[in-house]
DNA sequence: CGCAAAAACCGTACTGGGTATGATTTTGTA
DNA sequence: TACAAAATCATACCCAGTACGGTTTTTGCG
Protein backbone atom coordinates (compact mmCIF):
# COMPACT_ATOMS: atom_id res chain seq x y z
CA UNK A 1 0.00 0.00 0.00
CA UNK A 2 3.12 2.56 -0.28
CA UNK A 3 3.14 3.38 3.65
CA UNK A 4 5.67 6.07 2.08
CA UNK A 5 7.57 3.76 4.25
CA UNK A 6 9.51 3.21 7.64
CA UNK A 7 11.58 1.26 5.53
CA UNK A 8 12.64 4.16 3.47
CA UNK A 9 13.22 5.96 6.43
CA UNK A 10 15.35 3.80 8.03
CA UNK A 11 17.59 3.71 4.86
CA UNK A 12 17.72 7.38 4.93
CA UNK A 13 19.05 6.91 8.21
CA UNK A 14 21.77 4.28 7.70
CA UNK A 15 22.86 6.49 4.87
CA UNK A 16 23.46 9.69 6.98
CA UNK A 17 24.76 8.18 9.84
CA UNK A 18 27.65 6.14 7.13
CA UNK A 19 28.39 9.91 5.04
CA UNK A 20 28.59 11.56 8.89
CA UNK A 21 30.66 8.60 10.45
CA UNK A 22 32.91 9.03 7.53
CA UNK A 23 33.25 12.85 7.31
CA UNK A 24 34.04 12.66 11.16
CA UNK A 25 36.69 10.41 10.47
CA UNK A 26 38.40 12.45 7.47
CA UNK A 27 38.47 15.60 9.57
CA UNK A 28 39.90 13.45 12.52
CA UNK A 29 42.70 11.66 10.74
CA UNK A 30 42.78 12.80 7.25
CA UNK A 31 41.18 11.22 3.71
CA UNK A 32 43.77 9.21 2.89
CA UNK A 33 44.54 7.94 6.38
CA UNK A 34 41.07 6.11 7.48
CA UNK A 35 40.00 3.09 5.15
CA UNK A 36 36.85 1.89 4.36
CA UNK A 37 36.75 -0.56 6.39
CA UNK A 38 36.98 1.34 9.32
CA UNK A 39 34.42 3.68 8.30
CA UNK A 40 31.92 0.81 7.66
CA UNK A 41 33.28 -0.88 11.13
CA UNK A 42 31.84 3.05 12.94
CA UNK A 43 29.06 3.51 11.09
CA UNK A 44 28.42 -0.65 12.14
CA UNK A 45 28.01 -1.79 8.60
CA UNK A 46 29.68 -4.10 6.25
CA UNK A 47 31.76 -2.88 3.64
CA UNK A 48 29.56 -4.27 1.02
CA UNK A 49 26.06 -2.40 2.58
CA UNK A 50 28.90 0.65 2.48
CA UNK A 51 29.21 0.14 -0.99
CA UNK A 52 25.07 -0.52 -1.62
CA UNK A 53 24.79 3.36 -0.18
CA UNK A 54 27.68 5.07 -1.86
CA UNK A 55 29.33 4.13 -5.27
CA UNK A 56 33.05 4.79 -4.03
CA UNK A 57 35.12 6.01 -1.38
CA UNK A 58 35.13 9.97 -2.64
CA UNK A 59 31.25 10.02 -2.47
CA UNK A 60 30.85 9.53 1.16
CA UNK A 61 31.96 13.43 0.62
CA UNK A 62 30.91 14.43 -3.08
CA UNK A 63 27.92 13.24 -2.70
CA UNK A 64 25.23 15.64 -4.10
CA UNK A 65 27.39 18.67 -4.92
CA UNK A 66 26.23 18.89 -8.30
CA UNK A 67 24.46 21.65 -9.37
CA UNK A 68 22.48 21.80 -12.49
CA UNK A 69 22.73 24.86 -14.73
CA UNK A 70 21.25 23.05 -17.37
CA UNK A 71 17.84 23.13 -15.77
CA UNK A 72 18.48 26.70 -15.18
CA UNK A 73 19.02 27.34 -18.66
CA UNK A 74 16.05 25.31 -19.93
CA UNK A 75 13.87 27.02 -17.14
CA UNK A 76 14.62 30.38 -17.90
CA UNK A 77 11.58 32.93 -18.09
CA UNK A 78 10.51 34.11 -22.08
CA UNK A 79 13.13 35.91 -24.15
CA UNK A 80 15.74 35.88 -21.26
CA UNK A 81 19.01 35.29 -22.94
CA UNK A 82 20.74 32.25 -21.32
CA UNK A 83 23.35 34.13 -19.37
CA UNK A 84 21.54 36.89 -18.00
CA UNK A 85 19.17 33.93 -16.28
CA UNK A 86 22.29 31.92 -15.17
CA UNK A 87 23.50 35.36 -14.00
CA UNK A 88 20.43 35.70 -11.80
CA UNK A 89 20.67 32.19 -10.48
CA UNK A 90 24.22 33.16 -8.85
CA UNK A 91 22.88 36.37 -7.80
CA UNK A 92 20.67 34.68 -5.96
CA UNK A 93 22.91 31.72 -4.51
CA UNK A 94 25.25 34.48 -3.42
CA UNK A 95 22.40 36.69 -1.93
CA UNK A 96 20.80 34.34 0.37
CA UNK A 97 24.68 32.90 1.39
CA UNK A 98 24.62 28.91 2.18
CA UNK A 99 21.57 27.55 3.73
CA UNK A 100 23.53 24.52 4.81
CA UNK A 101 25.26 24.30 8.67
CA UNK A 102 27.92 26.39 8.46
CA UNK A 103 29.93 24.31 10.53
CA UNK A 104 29.27 20.77 8.18
CA UNK A 105 29.63 22.68 4.76
CA UNK A 106 33.24 24.19 6.26
CA UNK A 107 33.92 20.92 7.31
CA UNK A 108 33.41 19.26 4.36
CA UNK A 109 35.52 21.81 2.42
CA UNK A 110 38.69 21.50 4.41
CA UNK A 111 38.58 17.59 3.57
CA UNK A 112 38.04 18.05 0.16
CA UNK A 113 40.74 20.82 -0.09
CA UNK A 114 43.39 18.54 1.57
CA UNK A 115 43.08 15.55 -0.80
CA UNK A 116 43.98 15.42 -3.93
CA UNK A 117 41.53 12.47 -5.05
CA UNK A 118 38.69 14.38 -3.86
CA UNK A 119 39.74 17.41 -5.57
CA UNK A 120 39.95 15.61 -8.52
CA UNK A 121 36.08 14.51 -8.56
CA UNK A 122 35.07 17.71 -7.66
CA UNK A 123 36.43 18.74 -11.13
CA UNK A 124 34.91 15.51 -12.71
CA UNK A 125 31.97 16.76 -11.23
CA UNK A 126 32.18 20.12 -12.93
CA UNK A 127 33.02 18.19 -16.35
CA UNK A 128 29.58 16.69 -16.23
CA UNK A 129 27.95 19.50 -15.38
CA UNK A 130 29.68 21.46 -18.38
CA UNK A 131 28.60 18.89 -20.78
CA UNK A 132 25.02 18.86 -19.73
CA UNK A 133 25.35 22.69 -20.08
CA UNK A 134 26.40 22.55 -23.50
CA UNK A 135 23.64 20.44 -24.58
CA UNK A 136 21.03 23.28 -23.05
CA UNK A 137 22.73 26.29 -24.71
CA UNK A 138 22.90 23.86 -28.29
CA UNK A 139 19.16 23.25 -27.43
CA UNK A 140 18.44 27.20 -27.18
CA UNK A 141 20.73 27.98 -29.70
CA UNK A 142 20.99 25.49 -32.90
CA UNK A 143 23.49 25.80 -35.95
CA UNK A 144 25.91 27.76 -33.81
CA UNK A 145 28.70 25.40 -34.27
CA UNK A 146 31.13 25.20 -31.70
CA UNK A 147 29.75 28.68 -29.86
CA UNK A 148 27.60 26.72 -27.26
CA UNK A 149 30.34 24.44 -26.06
CA UNK A 150 32.65 27.57 -25.94
CA UNK A 151 29.82 29.42 -23.73
CA UNK A 152 29.43 26.36 -22.31
CA UNK A 153 33.19 25.74 -21.01
CA UNK A 154 33.51 29.32 -20.23
CA UNK A 155 30.58 29.50 -17.60
CA UNK A 156 31.30 26.73 -16.25
CA UNK A 157 34.83 27.56 -15.71
CA UNK A 158 34.03 30.74 -14.31
CA UNK A 159 31.75 29.92 -11.77
CA UNK A 160 33.88 27.06 -10.31
CA UNK A 161 36.68 29.87 -10.43
CA UNK A 162 34.08 31.86 -8.06
CA UNK A 163 33.13 28.73 -6.00
CA UNK A 164 36.74 27.84 -5.43
CA UNK A 165 37.62 31.48 -4.12
CA UNK A 166 34.68 31.57 -2.18
CA UNK A 167 35.25 28.13 0.00
CA UNK A 168 39.18 29.43 -0.32
CA UNK A 169 38.02 32.17 2.38
CA UNK A 170 36.16 30.39 4.31
CA UNK A 171 39.00 27.78 4.87
CA UNK A 172 41.23 30.55 5.56
CA UNK A 173 38.90 31.77 8.53
CA UNK A 174 37.57 34.45 7.07
CA UNK A 175 33.84 35.06 8.10
CA UNK A 176 30.86 34.01 6.09
CA UNK A 177 29.31 37.36 5.88
CA UNK A 178 32.07 38.64 4.59
CA UNK A 179 32.59 36.01 1.96
CA UNK A 180 29.38 36.32 0.91
CA UNK A 181 29.62 40.25 0.51
CA UNK A 182 32.77 39.49 -1.77
CA UNK A 183 31.09 36.95 -3.34
CA UNK A 184 28.08 38.76 -4.51
CA UNK A 185 30.40 41.34 -6.07
CA UNK A 186 32.19 39.09 -8.28
CA UNK A 187 29.48 37.42 -9.43
CA UNK A 188 28.88 40.43 -11.23
CA UNK A 189 32.66 41.03 -11.84
CA UNK A 190 32.34 37.56 -13.53
CA UNK A 191 29.64 37.75 -15.55
CA UNK A 192 30.47 41.04 -17.03
CA UNK A 193 33.74 39.85 -18.04
CA UNK A 194 31.89 36.76 -19.98
CA UNK A 195 29.54 39.15 -21.75
CA UNK A 196 31.80 41.76 -22.24
CA UNK A 197 35.21 39.96 -22.91
CA UNK A 198 38.71 39.96 -21.22
CA UNK A 199 39.42 43.24 -23.43
CA UNK A 200 37.10 45.44 -21.33
CA UNK A 201 38.23 47.25 -18.53
CA UNK A 202 41.99 45.83 -18.40
CA UNK A 203 43.25 49.71 -18.64
CA UNK A 204 46.51 49.54 -16.61
CA UNK A 205 47.87 46.56 -17.86
CA UNK A 206 48.33 45.99 -21.74
CA UNK B 1 83.01 10.62 -16.73
CA UNK B 2 79.21 11.00 -17.82
CA UNK B 3 79.97 9.28 -21.26
CA UNK B 4 75.95 10.26 -21.83
CA UNK B 5 75.06 7.27 -21.48
CA UNK B 6 74.23 3.94 -22.71
CA UNK B 7 72.48 3.90 -19.81
CA UNK B 8 70.27 6.37 -20.93
CA UNK B 9 69.67 5.12 -24.02
CA UNK B 10 68.74 1.54 -22.72
CA UNK B 11 66.20 3.41 -20.21
CA UNK B 12 65.03 5.78 -23.05
CA UNK B 13 64.62 2.33 -25.29
CA UNK B 14 62.89 -0.01 -22.41
CA UNK B 15 60.33 3.00 -21.17
CA UNK B 16 59.32 3.64 -25.05
CA UNK B 17 58.81 -0.31 -25.55
CA UNK B 18 56.18 -0.17 -22.29
CA UNK B 19 54.68 2.77 -23.07
CA UNK B 20 54.11 1.42 -27.18
CA UNK B 21 53.03 -2.32 -25.34
CA UNK B 22 50.39 -0.54 -23.41
CA UNK B 23 49.15 1.65 -25.55
CA UNK B 24 48.81 -1.65 -27.98
CA UNK B 25 47.13 -3.80 -25.52
CA UNK B 26 44.42 -0.75 -24.48
CA UNK B 27 43.84 -0.46 -28.19
CA UNK B 28 43.26 -4.42 -28.59
CA UNK B 29 40.89 -5.10 -25.17
CA UNK B 30 40.20 -2.02 -23.98
CA UNK B 31 41.60 0.15 -21.24
CA UNK B 32 39.75 -1.71 -18.60
CA UNK B 33 40.45 -5.15 -19.74
CA UNK B 34 44.23 -4.85 -19.47
CA UNK B 35 46.10 -5.03 -16.25
CA UNK B 36 48.88 -3.51 -15.71
CA UNK B 37 50.90 -7.05 -15.03
CA UNK B 38 49.69 -8.07 -18.21
CA UNK B 39 51.61 -5.09 -19.57
CA UNK B 40 54.43 -6.08 -17.78
CA UNK B 41 54.86 -9.30 -18.75
CA UNK B 42 54.68 -8.29 -23.04
CA UNK B 43 56.80 -5.95 -22.03
CA UNK B 44 59.33 -7.83 -20.36
CA UNK B 45 59.82 -6.38 -17.19
CA UNK B 46 58.54 -6.52 -13.36
CA UNK B 47 55.37 -4.66 -12.44
CA UNK B 48 57.86 -3.21 -10.23
CA UNK B 49 59.96 -1.58 -12.50
CA UNK B 50 56.62 -0.58 -14.79
CA UNK B 51 55.64 1.45 -11.90
CA UNK B 52 59.39 2.95 -11.55
CA UNK B 53 58.82 4.58 -15.19
CA UNK B 54 55.63 5.32 -15.08
CA UNK B 55 53.47 6.64 -11.80
CA UNK B 56 50.28 5.02 -12.72
CA UNK B 57 48.31 3.55 -15.06
CA UNK B 58 46.82 6.45 -16.16
CA UNK B 59 50.03 7.75 -17.30
CA UNK B 60 50.97 5.21 -19.58
CA UNK B 61 48.73 7.05 -21.76
CA UNK B 62 48.55 10.56 -20.47
CA UNK B 63 52.40 10.28 -20.31
CA UNK B 64 54.01 14.21 -21.51
CA UNK B 65 50.09 15.13 -23.09
CA UNK B 66 50.53 18.66 -20.75
CA UNK B 67 51.12 22.38 -22.49
CA UNK B 68 52.76 25.23 -20.73
CA UNK B 69 50.21 27.91 -21.44
CA UNK B 70 51.75 29.91 -18.29
CA UNK B 71 55.15 29.61 -20.27
CA UNK B 72 53.82 31.40 -23.26
CA UNK B 73 52.32 33.96 -21.37
CA UNK B 74 56.36 34.45 -19.46
CA UNK B 75 58.01 34.50 -22.64
CA UNK B 76 55.69 36.95 -24.82
CA UNK B 77 57.29 39.64 -26.32
CA UNK B 78 57.07 43.11 -25.35
CA UNK B 79 53.87 44.90 -25.34
CA UNK B 80 52.17 42.40 -26.45
CA UNK B 81 48.81 41.56 -24.20
CA UNK B 82 48.92 38.07 -22.55
CA UNK B 83 45.96 37.30 -24.53
CA UNK B 84 47.40 37.86 -27.93
CA UNK B 85 50.17 35.39 -26.91
CA UNK B 86 48.40 32.44 -26.48
CA UNK B 87 46.13 33.51 -30.08
CA UNK B 88 49.66 33.47 -31.36
CA UNK B 89 50.36 30.72 -29.92
CA UNK B 90 47.58 28.45 -30.89
CA UNK B 91 47.06 29.64 -34.04
CA UNK B 92 50.81 28.49 -34.82
CA UNK B 93 49.69 25.10 -33.37
CA UNK B 94 46.55 24.83 -35.39
CA UNK B 95 48.56 26.29 -38.93
CA UNK B 96 51.16 23.18 -38.55
CA UNK B 97 48.34 21.06 -38.00
CA UNK B 98 49.99 18.00 -35.32
CA UNK B 99 53.63 16.88 -35.91
CA UNK B 100 53.42 13.42 -34.24
CA UNK B 101 52.72 10.38 -36.21
CA UNK B 102 48.98 10.64 -37.12
CA UNK B 103 48.46 6.59 -36.21
CA UNK B 104 49.59 6.68 -32.78
CA UNK B 105 48.16 10.08 -31.86
CA UNK B 106 44.87 9.10 -33.65
CA UNK B 107 45.22 5.73 -31.14
CA UNK B 108 45.74 6.99 -28.20
CA UNK B 109 42.82 9.51 -28.24
CA UNK B 110 40.86 6.90 -28.95
CA UNK B 111 41.85 5.11 -25.81
CA UNK B 112 41.43 8.01 -23.99
CA UNK B 113 37.96 8.43 -25.57
CA UNK B 114 36.84 5.10 -24.34
CA UNK B 115 37.64 5.58 -20.79
CA UNK B 116 36.14 7.52 -18.21
CA UNK B 117 39.23 6.85 -15.85
CA UNK B 118 41.82 8.45 -18.95
CA UNK B 119 39.04 11.00 -19.15
CA UNK B 120 39.03 12.49 -15.54
CA UNK B 121 42.98 11.99 -16.00
CA UNK B 122 42.81 14.80 -19.10
CA UNK B 123 40.81 17.08 -16.75
CA UNK B 124 42.82 16.61 -14.05
CA UNK B 125 46.08 17.71 -16.62
CA UNK B 126 43.93 20.63 -17.24
CA UNK B 127 43.13 22.04 -13.89
CA UNK B 128 46.71 22.30 -13.03
CA UNK B 129 47.79 23.92 -16.59
CA UNK B 130 44.93 26.40 -15.04
CA UNK B 131 46.50 27.13 -12.02
CA UNK B 132 49.83 27.58 -13.46
CA UNK B 133 48.29 30.12 -15.66
CA UNK B 134 46.28 31.66 -13.45
CA UNK B 135 49.91 32.44 -11.38
CA UNK B 136 51.58 33.88 -14.78
CA UNK B 137 48.24 36.20 -15.58
CA UNK B 138 48.60 37.35 -11.96
CA UNK B 139 52.41 37.86 -12.31
CA UNK B 140 51.51 40.13 -15.66
CA UNK B 141 48.80 41.84 -13.78
CA UNK B 142 49.13 42.36 -10.15
CA UNK B 143 46.56 43.75 -7.89
CA UNK B 144 43.65 42.47 -10.24
CA UNK B 145 41.63 40.80 -7.88
CA UNK B 146 39.99 37.59 -9.05
CA UNK B 147 40.23 39.11 -12.43
CA UNK B 148 43.19 36.72 -14.04
CA UNK B 149 41.77 33.55 -12.30
CA UNK B 150 38.42 34.33 -14.05
CA UNK B 151 40.97 35.14 -16.99
CA UNK B 152 42.71 31.98 -16.64
CA UNK B 153 39.89 29.80 -15.86
CA UNK B 154 38.45 30.97 -19.03
CA UNK B 155 40.88 30.58 -21.78
CA UNK B 156 42.21 27.10 -20.36
CA UNK B 157 38.39 25.98 -20.70
CA UNK B 158 37.74 27.57 -24.20
CA UNK B 159 41.16 26.08 -25.10
CA UNK B 160 40.50 22.49 -23.82
CA UNK B 161 36.86 22.49 -25.50
CA UNK B 162 38.94 23.18 -29.14
CA UNK B 163 40.94 20.35 -28.37
CA UNK B 164 38.30 17.99 -27.67
CA UNK B 165 36.12 19.14 -30.68
CA UNK B 166 39.30 18.49 -33.11
CA UNK B 167 40.18 15.19 -31.74
CA UNK B 168 36.49 14.10 -31.98
CA UNK B 169 36.46 15.11 -35.65
CA UNK B 170 39.37 12.76 -35.87
CA UNK B 171 37.85 10.04 -34.17
CA UNK B 172 34.63 10.18 -36.49
CA UNK B 173 37.14 9.75 -39.08
CA UNK B 174 37.36 13.15 -40.71
CA UNK B 175 40.59 13.87 -42.47
CA UNK B 176 43.64 15.86 -40.67
CA UNK B 177 43.36 18.37 -43.18
CA UNK B 178 39.96 18.91 -42.86
CA UNK B 179 40.11 18.91 -38.62
CA UNK B 180 42.91 21.51 -39.00
CA UNK B 181 41.33 24.11 -41.18
CA UNK B 182 38.29 23.87 -38.94
CA UNK B 183 40.97 24.41 -36.37
CA UNK B 184 42.52 27.16 -37.40
CA UNK B 185 39.10 29.33 -38.01
CA UNK B 186 37.73 28.05 -34.72
CA UNK B 187 40.81 29.20 -32.71
CA UNK B 188 40.20 32.81 -34.33
CA UNK B 189 36.61 32.43 -33.22
CA UNK B 190 37.71 31.04 -29.59
CA UNK B 191 39.68 34.21 -28.79
CA UNK B 192 37.10 36.64 -30.66
CA UNK B 193 34.54 35.71 -28.01
CA UNK B 194 37.34 35.79 -25.25
CA UNK B 195 38.43 39.53 -25.75
CA UNK B 196 34.64 40.45 -26.88
CA UNK B 197 32.58 38.77 -25.18
CA UNK B 198 29.78 36.28 -25.11
CA UNK B 199 27.70 39.06 -25.96
CA UNK B 200 28.88 39.78 -29.14
CA UNK B 201 27.62 37.86 -32.50
CA UNK B 202 24.65 36.26 -30.95
CA UNK B 203 21.98 38.01 -33.41
CA UNK B 204 19.67 35.50 -34.21
CA UNK B 205 19.44 34.31 -30.24
CA UNK B 206 17.97 36.76 -27.85
C1' DC C 1 91.41 -6.17 -16.85
C1' DG C 2 89.37 -6.46 -12.29
C1' DC C 3 86.64 -4.68 -8.75
C1' DA C 4 83.73 -2.09 -5.84
C1' DA C 5 79.82 1.06 -5.68
C1' DA C 6 75.83 2.61 -7.77
C1' DA C 7 71.88 1.88 -10.13
C1' DA C 8 68.53 -0.90 -12.33
C1' DC C 9 65.87 -4.82 -11.85
C1' DC C 10 63.14 -8.48 -9.85
C1' DG C 11 60.01 -11.90 -6.80
C1' DT C 12 57.17 -11.80 -3.23
C1' DA C 13 54.12 -10.34 -0.08
C1' DC C 14 51.28 -6.80 1.40
C1' DT C 15 47.52 -2.81 1.61
C1' DG C 16 43.23 -0.90 0.32
C1' DG C 17 39.31 0.10 -2.88
C1' DG C 18 35.83 -2.24 -5.01
C1' DT C 19 32.99 -6.51 -6.68
C1' DA C 20 30.79 -11.31 -6.88
C1' DT C 21 28.46 -14.82 -4.52
C1' DG C 22 25.31 -16.91 -1.92
C1' DA C 23 23.47 -17.18 2.63
C1' DT C 24 20.79 -14.80 6.35
C1' DT C 25 18.01 -11.49 8.49
C1' DT C 26 14.54 -7.85 8.47
C1' DT C 27 10.26 -5.92 7.03
C1' DG C 28 5.85 -4.99 4.65
C1' DT C 29 1.77 -7.17 3.71
C1' DA C 30 -1.82 -10.89 3.31
C1' DT D 1 1.38 -16.35 11.25
C1' DA D 2 3.32 -16.88 6.88
C1' DC D 3 5.66 -15.47 2.95
C1' DA D 4 8.10 -12.74 -0.53
C1' DA D 5 10.91 -8.75 -1.21
C1' DA D 6 14.49 -6.15 0.29
C1' DA D 7 18.39 -5.24 3.11
C1' DT D 8 22.38 -6.91 5.25
C1' DC D 9 26.16 -9.73 5.79
C1' DA D 10 30.79 -12.88 5.77
C1' DT D 11 33.82 -14.36 2.77
C1' DA D 12 36.60 -14.69 -0.90
C1' DC D 13 38.25 -12.53 -4.70
C1' DC D 14 40.44 -8.92 -8.34
C1' DC D 15 43.53 -5.26 -9.34
C1' DA D 16 46.43 -0.95 -8.74
C1' DG D 17 50.10 0.44 -6.25
C1' DT D 18 53.91 -0.04 -2.48
C1' DA D 19 57.50 -2.04 0.76
C1' DC D 20 61.08 -5.05 1.33
C1' DG D 21 65.15 -7.32 0.46
C1' DG D 22 67.92 -9.55 -2.71
C1' DT D 23 70.25 -10.15 -7.50
C1' DT D 24 72.08 -8.53 -11.77
C1' DT D 25 74.02 -4.98 -14.72
C1' DT D 26 76.55 -0.84 -15.58
C1' DT D 27 80.07 2.27 -14.68
C1' DG D 28 84.13 4.59 -13.06
C1' DC D 29 88.66 3.79 -11.81
C1' DG D 30 92.99 1.85 -10.29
Amino acid sequence: MMMAGLRERKKEQTRQRIAETALRLFAEHGYDAVTVNEIAEAAGVAKVTLFAYFPSKESLVLDQIKDDYAAVVRNRPEGMPPLGALREHFRGIARRGVEAPVETLLTRVQVIASSPALLSGVSQTNMSEREELAAALEAAMPDAGVVPRLMAAQITAVITTLQETFFQRLVKGESLEKAVRLLEDEVELAFDLLERGLSWQEGTDS
